[in-house]
DNA sequence: AACTCTTTAGTCGCG
DNA sequence: CTAAAGAGTT
């Protein structure tokens, strides 16, 4: 019997997945990872080792989730519904929701995301009189939340210099405010049910008793509070099992910490991960490729991606002059590959930083192709399905100030800022909400007035309504259709309050219940598609990060400039630059056949001009796996695919990192026109370029500013 | 109180 | 440069 579910599985991932007790899986990328999981869950369960209910098993994302239960039931004949298979932040929703008195929450707490946490937040500092110059709110929001994530309230922040002390006083305000309001942000979800597990024996050891394997994916990712709840949720017998890849931690930036991975196998005495190094999905040049870079880094645990697929195709590297070009050879070699039968969605075009989208987006545009772009606004993100989402929790909830300050005034009915701070001043004197100050003193005011009857109306009308009915109903008569049809350029807006319909009946089917309120948690738990461009068969563009977990046959890496990728930020940054290499790792990994890499010796960068040198990342590739198509010497012009002519190799002279302009060549300044590079003088910053002007002689200009370009 | 203008910030982003 | 937020104007 469980043979048919092992069958397939190489000597790796059979160990992984009939492991006795607790694991550490260092997963390589394109290894069967999900696979792994999710037949690890089956056998468990088929060899009556842990019931259905008796596991718990985290993912990162929604979508993650939902694969593996997807992938469960089509291999066990078991109903999925009611196991505990989600994100921390699910699971943890649901832990508070289930026993919110023990953990000292209101039955129907709101959570807010992030951009909910920045409002509350900027509202805080307003009403305690804070000057934002000096006390940004943003940053603010990453203090609180980066002590949250390391399981620190304000009172154990360590605050050595007065500055920090401010902010950890704020911290507390802060959290003090949320406490009133029955609000909770994200990492208040992880941090009050570490908390409530860590104060209330009784409950933990149900947790522990039951929960006698828990498995986690994308270990890598985990931050310190989500490991300490990890383990107090495994009991004394209880397993822990986890699958991650050391090299693929892209995400220290939001709280990730690498260092469980080690501390787990301290914790539970695991002398040596098992390693899933065979790949089954890229040829040998490309994982050659991520081998050799990742192998730059210091601290890994450590292990080779191989296959048994061949060698497959060279890297092709284009070094452009400017990032226009870089972007019409991106489209020329689309262009190539469709013609020899690939399909758009088959290729990615990937970059650092989403601003990079821009040059791309054009070129495929001017070139009729069909792309889709990764990235921004989600769904339940939108500003209107904002406001429409704040009608409806003041309808669940009148007395949700954040929901109240929304729409209080959108559409307009004439409250203005002078009528809410008297609104707010009386609340505050009375010690409660806004909606009650409203109903109090707010009769007298005609705008209030009308407010109120509209919300009290719309939740006495919807009462009796299915999910569906009653947010069209409120959606409807809170007038944001109106005002977004008067609107120029409002249909998107007025198509997508129409489409939250279709999201709260497809929700209720799903989840099988009409409840507004778990409709509300929903929509603050899962935040929806990323928008997308329509098109069907669309060249895929995103960011690296967007990127991670997912596979095309042909990968564009964009930008590889100093700066850029590895990005200057992350220079500055503990551990930056490694950081920065386990993303070009994860860069590379994505392309199963065809691999592009790209840089740009010029581009415009928030309107600045740039002059970047090639990523030591690219360097780091073995030359013998790439090869380097240069353009025509003029500008370059597309080859036709298959006719090209035979590659140059890069002229080697000159590294192609330091000098943009080689000496000798001809190159255009804005105001001088044509010219030919004369040398070089300094170093680093200070580099200047020497450039002879037919009409103006010589010139010395900074490298760094002077708008030159190639010809 | 609605509208327009100016200012400002701008890596990556799950829940 | 460009989008969004805050300040100033009508």
């Amino acid at each position: 019997m469980s043979s048919d579910l092992l069958n397939g599985l190489n000597p790796a991932q059979h160990a992984a997945v009939t492991a006795q007790g607790s694991a550490l899986v260092l997963a390589g990328a394109g290894s069967g990872k999900t696979r792994v999981l999710t037949t690890r869950i089956a056998w468990l369960i088929q060899t009556a080792q842990v019931s259905p209910m008796g596991l718990l098993a985290v993912t990162f994302t929604n979508k993650a989730a939902k694969e593996m239960l997807t992938r469960l039931s089509a291999m066990l004949p078991i109903n999925t519904r009611g196991m505990w298979v989600g994100t921390f932040h699910g699971l943890c929703n649901r832990l508070l929701r289930t026993h919110h008195r023990e953990a000292g929450l209101p039955q129907l707490f709101q959570i807010l995301d992030q951009q909910d946490q920045l409002s509350v937040i900027k509202r805080l500092l307003k009403t305690l009189n804070v000057d934002t110059d000096k006390y940004d709110p943003r940053k603010l929001q990453a203090f609180i939340n980066m002590n949250k994530e390391a399981g620190l309230r304000a009172d154990k922040v360590e605050a050595w210099d007065p500055y920090t002390r401010r902010l950890a006083e704020y911290f507390g305000e802060y959290d003090a405010q949320c406490q009133r309001e029955g609000v909770v942000d994200f990492a208040e979800l992880l941090l009050r049910s570490h908390e409530l597990l860590a104060r209330n024996a009784l409950l933990r050891e149900h947790y522990q008793e039951r929960f006698r394997h828990i498995l986690v994916d994308e270990f890598q990712d985990t931050s310190r509070l989500q490991y300490a709840w990890l383990q107090l949720l495994r009991g004394p017998g209880g397993a822990l099992f986890a699958v991650g890849d050391d090299d693929q931690s892209i995400y220290a930036f939001r709280g990730a910490d690498v260092g469980n991975m080690g501390q787990l196998m301290t914790d539970l005495g695991i002398a040596a991960p098992i390693k899933l190094t065979q790949n089954y999905r890229s040829h040998s040049t490309i994982l050659d490729a991520a081998n050799a870079v990742i192998g730059n880094n210091r601290n890994r645990l450590g292990k080779e991606l191989w296959t048994d697929a061949g060698k497959g195709e060279v890297i092709r590297h284009f070094q452009a002059s400017d990032d226009g070009e870089e972007a019409r050879f991106v489209v020329e070699e689309i262009q190539a590959l469709r013609r020899d039968g690939l399909g758009h969605s088959q290729m990615a075009v990937l970059y650092r930083s989403n601003a990079q989208s821009r040059a791309i987006e054009h070129a495929l545009f001017s070139a009729g192709l069909p792309y889709k772009v990764y990235g921004g606004l989600r769904f339940f993100e939108r500003a209107e399905i904002k406001h429409a989402l704040a009608y409806l929790r003041l309808v669940a909830n009148p007395d949700d100030d954040n929901a109240f300050l929304r729409v209080v005034n959108f559409p307009a009915r004439g409250i203005g800022a002078r009528g809410l701070e008297q609104l707010s001043d009386a609340a505050r004197q009375a010690g409660t909400s806004l909606w009650a100050a409203a109903c109090a003193s707010g009769a007298g005011k005609k705008g209030v007035a009308a407010f109120v009857l509209l919300i009290e109306g719309l939740r006495a009308d919807s009462l009796e309504l299915p999910l569906a009915e009653k947010i069209e109903h409120i959606v409807a008569l809170s007038g944001l259709i109106a005002h977004y049809q008067n609107e120029k350029d409002g249909e998107d807006r007025v198509e997508n309050l129409r489409e939250l319909t279709n999201a709260a009946l497809s929700f209720s089917a799903e989840a099988e219940t009409q409840s507004l309120e778990d409709f509300l948690a929903h929509a603050a738990l899962e935040a929806g598609e990323h928008e997308a461009q329509a098109g069907q068969d669309a060249v895929q563009l995103m960011s690296v990060h967007a990127a991670k977990g997912l596979e095309f046959h042909t990968v564009f890496l964009t930008g590889l400039e100093e700066g850029l990728f590895p990005h200057e930020n992350a220079l500055n940054e503990a551990d930056g630059l490694e950081e920065e290499r386990r993303l070009m790792y994860v860069a590379i990994t994505r392309a199963r056949r065809r691999l592009y890499v790209t840089h740009s010796q010029y581009r415009l960068l928030h309107g600045q001009p740039r002059y970047g040198l090639a990523s030591r990342f690219l360097e780091e590739i073995p030359e013998a796996l790439v090869q380097s198509l240069r353009p025509a010497r003029t500008a370059y012009q597309a080859p036709t695919y298959g006719a090209r002519p035979t590659p140059v190799a890069v002229d080697a002279a000159l590294p192609s990192g330091k000098y943009p302009h080689r000496i000798g060549s001809r190159v255009t300044h804005p105001r001088y026109g044509e010219g030919v590079v004369g040398g070089y003088q300094g170093q680093g910053a200070e580099t200047e370029i020497r450039v002879s002007f037919p009409g103006a002689g010589d010139k010395w200009f900074i490298l760094e500013y002077a708008r030159l370009t190639n010809c």
